[in-house]
DNA sequence: CGATTACATGTAATCGATTGCACAGCCGGG
DNA sequence: CCCGGCTGTGCAATCGATTACATGTAATCG
């Protein structure tokens, strides 16, 4: 590969004046620019951003670190993320920490090292020491979704708890009394989150939520389908469930499709089934499911845009963006 | 943050040592080893991979892009050539084409900036001067699912002429005669491919396919709406259709389930539904949706280890691996 | 015991670009 | 006619790590 030297040689100028003619200064010559395009033209050069990097410290380059890239949620915010940032010509790394912590530092140490010039994640779990200390190093640093405790750095995150109690207040008006939630794990802090909005309408309806109606899967699929097996399992079965992400609603689903053939549980008549997070093919199922939508590609660009202040130096404070409840087939009809 | 001088001046040995211990090197003496590492972690020093990069002119990094991140078929590529890459000490860089070739362009040309050391391209279209130069100046590059002229580097792809040929025997063998197929546009690879293996499959049964019953969509669910909408608005509806991605079924199952209140086609009885690409949520469907499933996930582990073989040096060659017809509810039913 | 080897460690060049500084040439004003 | 300022260009330091080579020290052998 042609280096600056080269297109120097080549044109009889010193790489001073090919670094600036090719980096678009002023205080060149006619000539000079003429030259030094055309030799590096005839090279095809093209600068090395690793050297470039090195002397300038800065990579034009941000992390993003998600739990989950099968996940539609992350794949759709990685994409606003992206966007955003080559707007404003970034590139962008992209990392899969597989809703595993290890991994989760294993990527943020390795983006760390390769200089990027900010980092976004959505923490796997509620305390990373790593990220902490990265934040107080002044590393700019931006977490979406989930947050973290003692990580002094800017969230931004939907606000499901008023679609929640929207969800539960419809619940109670058709007549449900027994609700149950599959929820992510006890670290997550989306998932503690939405328990407790969860707890707290219900309560407001005088309703209780007992232990043996939360349970705890893992955010993936095969969870959701085990979780939602122990409750129809279960002596009393509940008249309707909230389940708190994308792919364990889609394990659910899969468990209920496979009993339709037997004496089954029927949506919404015997089940009410709502899940948090909307994914396109929610429509195209009978009955179509109700869902609380985040507003994933605004986050993402929030979180962007949020980075770029950090790394341009600008304070930045946390932002919340309400979801939005949209009741579909699986909840509907009245119980009496 | 510290660099290694900073390491070398609190153990006061030389950065050469620092170098040797922290990569690993034999021959340094216990009593150094001990010291360097207790400065490096008082320092919490983390090397600086751009300055080894520079160095070494290495960067254990690849480059993956794809025409679409939000088409679940790319993403769990992605996340297949991410694992393989990680296990193999490698990071990936993700840059989404959006279905362009100028984005396309614009990240091969970043990333080859970027110095990675390959590069694994799924073309958007069937030529690039720009991949075509990187190949022949020795880039080590390896072009998954779409083929492209002229571009001298090896190629790993779903064989779905098999299965198109399965699909074709079982849709005529239940009675179907009418059939039409919405693809993806002319410039793709695939499209024509899965086209021509489509159309040689109907000659072998005597079965023609004019043109009006060849949509071109671009690969988007828009696309598949509207291609779908054409066809059941022509004079002749025909009585199975092959849709040739996930996304533009997606599509086409949105027109379906709009119209399913009205007096409409219903699937499979007037209408054989089979789309390439197989999708989670395709079983949760009624009736569920006849697929031909690609091996999406080998197709990713081996265009990275085939691009890890060319980044070794060892010479490649193009592979097929076999797509797999899934007969589901959609295709059922024979007609008379 | 002196010479030779083996090994540990340091010195300094290097990767490719950017950039502060020096210098040469040219201009105009006094 | 000389000098100060301006402009265009080059020289060389620099970023942070790696590594070939040099050097010093200790172990080994005849």
């Amino acid at each position: 590969m042609a280096t600056i030297k080269d297109v120097a040689r080549i044109a009889r100028v010193s790489t001073a004046s090919v670094s600036r003619v090719l980096s678009g200064q002023t205080g060149s010559s006619a000539a000079m620019r003429a030259r030094v395009l055309a030799a590096a033209g005839e090279l095809n050069f093209r600068p090395n951003a690793v050297a470039r990097s090195l002397r300038t410290t800065g990579t034009r380059t941000v992390g993003l670190v998600v739990p989950d890239l099968l996940n539609p949620f992350f794949t759709e915010l990685a994409r606003a993320v992206e966007d955003t940032a080559r707007g404003a010509g970034f590139s962008l790394i992209v990392g899969n920490a597989d809703e595993d912590p290890t991994q989760q530092d294993h990527y943020v140490r390795i983006l760390l090292e390769r200089q990027v010039d900010g980092l976004i994640v959505v923490p796997t779990v509620e305390t990373s020491p790593l990220l902490r200390e990265a934040a107080d190093h002044g590393q700019p640093l931006v977490l979406v979704d989930r947050p973290a405790q003692d990580v002094h750095a800017p969230t931004v995150r939907g606000d499901g708890a008023a679609a929640i109690a929207e969800l539960v207040d419809h619940l109670v008006l058709t007549g449900r009394h027994h609700m149950a939630i599959v929820t992510g794990p006890d670290q997550a802090g989306t998932s503690r989150e939405r328990l407790l909005a969860f707890r707290a309408a219900l309560s407001g309806h005088g309703i209780d939520l007992p232990e043996e109606r939360i349970l705890h899967g893992n955010f993936r699929a095969e969870s959701g389908y085990r979780s939602l097996a122990a409750l129809l399992a279960s002596p009393e079965i509940p008249d309707s469930i909230l389940v708190t992400n994308g792919p364990m609603a889609q394990g659910a689903l899969r468990l209920l499709s496979e009993q339709a053939t037997s004496s089954a549980v029927r949506v919404p008549d015997d089940l009410a089934l709502a899940v948090f997070d909307d994914m396109p093919w929610f429509t195209l199922l009978r009955p179509t499911l109700t869902a609380i939508v985040q507003p994933t590609t605004r986050l993402g660009e929030r979180a962007m845009h949020m980075l770029l202040d950090r790394i341009n130096g600008r304070d930045v404070i946390d932002e919340r963006i309400a979801c939005e409840l949209v009741l579909r087939g699986s909840t509907e009809g009245r119980i009496t």
